[in-house]
DNA sequence: CCTTTTTATGTTGCTTTCAGCATAAGGTTA
DNA sequence: TAACCTTATGCTGAAAGCAACATAAAAAGG
């Protein structure tokens, strides 16, 4: 089901919360592996925008993701993916 | 040179700067387009990691970009693009 | 070189997030 | 239902980003 897209903060915070849960952490176990707070993994996850870039990319890191950039197609078949 | 693969903020900046210097605007016009201030955008270009998750959402979407999260391959061959 | 454009940096007051803790809400299993 | 685990939300004081404007630094063009 990877990759993901994640065209807003929600869908983001969805992606994230699907990678999290594929390797079987929960939001304090992947705090501790950030280096953050379970209550900034839930805000992430729930798609909250105030979010510092920073602690996006310390998620990143200790879920072992990488970040790409791509112009936007007019909408290519993984766009269902993050929907539900 | 798309996509761009962005690990750090510093990458994810200089990706950013690429797509917008392709469109031709410079930081005060993508500023407008995208409801920032220049200060700002050049703050996210640098690769500062204390802007608003959101802020980077609005300059994606006034660059119609789309972001990807993918599981980390053992260096792919676009690693080397961001580097220079 | 010099001028102009573009980008980076600094200041101030206001607003917001953050850590840290507590707790409520939601979900799961027995 | 009850006990438990997980996730979301509320609070406070400390810390940081933010807009807005100004300006320095850098880059580009003539």
């Amino acid at each position: 089901m990877s990759p993901a897209i994640a065209r807003s903060t929600r869908q983001l915070g969805r992606s994230i919360q699907n990678f999290r849960r594929e390797r079987g952490l929960n939001q304090t176990q992947l705090a501790a592996l950030a280096g953050l707070r379970q209550e900034m993994i839930s805000k992430i996850e729930t798609g909250h925008d105030g979010v510092r870039l920073g602690a996006v990319y310390d998620l990143l890191a200790a879920l072992d993701l990488e970040m790409t950039l791509t112009p936007r197609t007019k909408s290519s078949s993984a766009d269902i993916e993050n929907i539900f």
